[in-house]
DNA sequence: CTTACTATCTCCCCTAACAGGAGAGTCAAT
DNA sequence: ATTGACTCTCCTGTTAGGGGAGATAGTAAG
């Protein structure tokens, strides 16, 4: 029989652990002294601790060993062994993946300085109804004519837009282009609408997983953030697996200032098998 | 000018994590209205989030993403990434590790039943000063001979024995042997005595990390307990850097029982490199 | 203007596995 | 009887928020 600071030092564990698997019914003293509350331990009790011990080391949280020694049988065990093999070779894969990452951040700096400008994070997308017209523009600066096309007749229809707003393009065009880009432009709103020609209500599904960027400033560079987010998908292995959004946050309906414009770019994407 | 509603709606993130982050100075909405409480947010703190969130998902801790914050340099980053680079390495070393465990209990159960029989459990073994008696032994029966001379010349000296008491043999030679066996027997004391022409008092130095494995029963089959944790060393990557030692608990001098005898195999290992 | 519903506020408790410390009682030796 | 070492219970703190209560604010419909 020990007192517990002699039966912590036999199995270098601490006397708070001790106390502790007590209290929530792991590990209890052979004996209590009614009177002064004092554990004792005996060196019989070592093989059940060791087999805590041993739970513990591969992972296993105190309930987890709890209801393991209570039903201790060769399937029982083998069943949780197979579910702990797989919790840690997610949490392997998880930090692996913050690894790359965090590699892709260092090799940036070290290659151009500092430049944490864009700073990729993954999101959920969730699914919207959307106002949408799709199209061919010749250029960039079409766009100046077909959002307020698709604004006056929204608001003859009279629907509404979702709060939060979100309003984005698509590219739907595999490859970057500078004419006859197909587009489609979304406003994202509260209900279906009638479909006109050229408007036509539906719902966009959500994305599992989307890397976005944010961008600040006109649009004329918005190219680097492109570029950054896809180097990131890569580096850090991801794949496209649909087509590219652009989210307008702020702009000029909003910010006189360009350089105070606002634009997220998202890009539905999946880990690469 | 977004209500936490909305501004949470547009980055995914929850209200509890914004209200979180203004509470501990993370991040603090734009403005607040005095009367009422209510926080409100602009999308102009969107790359501000962003930065925070992508930090996040590289395994900052929101203490370490504020410190960052304060402070961004060029060579201040990159300190703290490689820091993270290192931490995160560690963790999946680490969780390798559990996995390999994991698979070697598996391996077990599926070749040879359920057999728990030997939880192998890393420990540090502490220093301490011992009396020890080294000598070869032409076989293991002599150890009945070569113990009570120890404990005799102790008393005579009235050297105490430390509590608990840790009371073990060091087997030298790098093998199994049947006949003349090296080994030194040693019982912790508080404090160096005399030495004699057979017992000498020395301090032994502690192990950081040992293979241990309880052994219930006669000594006879002691060997199943050394081939347990000598597998399990093979198996999970790390090799011995020291001889082994066999801590006595329960005996003939306190059990009538020899199945109730406990003897723990001590093993000194490192991680393979 | 009232009612109803939703959004938001603060405050408090909960998580896992203990660590740290306060204040009080106990043990063993002098 | 008095140390000093040991042990007890109880309380708080750790991470990053989640859940819920009860109160207030905002908004739309009747």
């Amino acid at each position: 029989m020990y007192k517990i600071g002699n039966f912590s030092k036999m199995n270098k564990i601490t006397v708070k652990t001790l106390r502790h698997y007590d209290k929530i019914g792991l590990f209890k003293p052979i004996y209590v002294d009614e009177k002064t509350g004092y554990r004792y331990y005996s060196s019989s009790q070592l093989p059940r601790l060791h087999k805590i011990l041993a739970l513990k080391n591969i992972g296993f949280s105190l309930d987890e060993i709890k209801k393991a020694m209570k039903e201790i049988t060769t399937e029982n065990m083998a069943t949780y062994l197979e579910d702990k093999r797989v919790e840690i070779l997610k949490k392997i894969q998880n930090e692996s993946l913050k690894l790359s990452q965090v590699n892709t951040y260092l090799k940036k700096i070290k290659q151009e300085g500092f430049n944490m400008e864009y700073n990729i994070v993954l999101k959920e997308l969730p699914e919207v109804i959307v106002a949408s017209m799709r199209t061919t523009i010749p250029n960039y600066d079409a766009f100046y004519k077909i959002y307020p096309e698709m604004g006056k007749y929204m608001e003859k229809e009279k629907v509404e837009c979702r709060v939060p707003e979100y309003c984005f393009t698509i590219y739907h065009d595999g490859e970057y282009k500078e004419r006859d880009i197909d587009v489609e432009i979304c406003e994202a709103v509260t209900d279906f609408g009638n479909d006109s020609e050229k408007v036509k209500f539906k719902k966009i599904k959500g994305v599992k997983t989307a890397a976005c960027v944010l961008h600040k400033g006109p649009y004329s560079n918005l190219g680097l953030a492109y570029g950054a987010v896809m180097e990131w998908i890569e580096n850090n292995g991801y794949e496209i697996i649909n087509s590219p959004r652009e989210s307008y946050i702020d702009g000029v309906w909003n910010k006189y200032d360009k350089n105070e414009w606002l634009t997220e770019v998202q890009i539905p994407i999946r880990l690469k098998k």
